[in-house]
DNA sequence: CCTCTATGGCGAA
DNA sequence: TCGCCCTAGAGGC
């Protein structure tokens, strides 16, 4: 479940549960003990999220990195035995935080911290956020535009879905390079993240269809799949484009699905030479 | 029971 | 580019 807009959901809701207050800190699957008991009964002072990575700081000095890969996910809920493999629990006596599968938690230095921010590309949930050098990188580089939306160096927090969705919505092939893209199509790419990811912090779930194209304005039945938002494109191969009718296609890009429309997504022109 | 998949990312080769 | 790590749920036999 995790893109950057859960992980800005869970930093918001431990900080509404549990900042400010004296916090009971455990691992009940044991992986995470040791660390655990220097955390326990400290105060929770906040917790942060920068892209896909969340870092919890607590007044006796001790910083929290987690992240949560592929299948992890950190849930709330009323205070009760764990159930599962509960990696780390933070909780107050009455709602608790259980983080599951995550494939980094960990106890981390300040400088460990910046060391993790130091190699992240703008948040477009940060407010404020200058994306100025994720375009920088991006004019520069031969690499596939649907690739560098996923390197977190580039951009932070953008991952599987969105990359798909936000190509779409902006009518870009994912195979396009960086540097075929015009200054202009990166800013709209931006913004559209902006908007689309403080969305998925909004519902909590990744939603991408304009509201002339969801199943009630097109007359169509809802798009059916399990992790509950309307998307375009993502994981929709082999189904119609509700756009223009062409078959929605797939093709492994950076390791991972992605997904595309071939009609309302231009194939990127062969060899296309740099222009200025 | 088994295998596969999943909104991620790392390091070895 | 591949294998591997984390865990749970779905589907096949």
């Amino acid at each position: 479940m995790p893109e950057g807009h859960t992980l800005f959901r869970i930093a918001r809701e431990l900080n509404s549960h549990f900042a400010g207050r004296e916090v009971r800190v455990c691992s009940p699957q044991g992986r995470f003990a040791d660390s655990a008991a220097l955390l326990d009964r400290a105060q929770l002072e906040c917790a942060e999220s920068a892209g896909k990575h969340l870092f919890i700081t607590f007044s006796n000095g001790h910083l929290v990195h987690i992240h949560l890969g592929l299948i992890g996910r950190l849930d709330f809920h009323p205070l009760a035995d764990p159930v599962g493999e509960v990696r780390l629990r933070i909780h107050d006596g009455r709602t608790a935080a259980d983080l599951r599968a995550a494939t980094v938690c960990e106890l981390v230095t300040e400088g460990g911290r910046q060391a993790v921010l130091a190699r992240l590309g703008p948040d477009p949930l940060q407010p404020g956020a200058d994306p100025q050098p994720a375009w920088d990188r991006i004019r520069r580089s031969d690499r596939p535009v649907g690739e560098l939306l996923l390197d977190q160096k580039v951009l932070a927090g953008v991952g599987n879905v969105y990359r798909a969705e936000v190509l779409f919505r902006n009518r870009i092939h994912p195979l396009r390079s960086g540097k075929s893209l015009t200054r202009r199509q990166f800013l709209q790419l931006w913004d559209d993240l902006v908007l689309l990811m403080n969305e998925g912090v909004r519902l909590g779930r990744i939603d991408t269809v304009r509201p002339e194209h969801t199943p009630e304005a097109m007359a169509r039945p809802p798009r059916v799949d399990d992790h509950g938002g309307e998307v375009y494109v993502y994981r929709r191969n082999g189904q119609e484009c509700w756009i223009c009718g062409g078959r929605i296609r797939t093709e492994q890009l950076a390791g991972r699905n992605s997904f595309w429309c071939p009609r309302c997504q231009r194939r990127p022109r062969t060899r296309q030479p740099e222009l200025g």
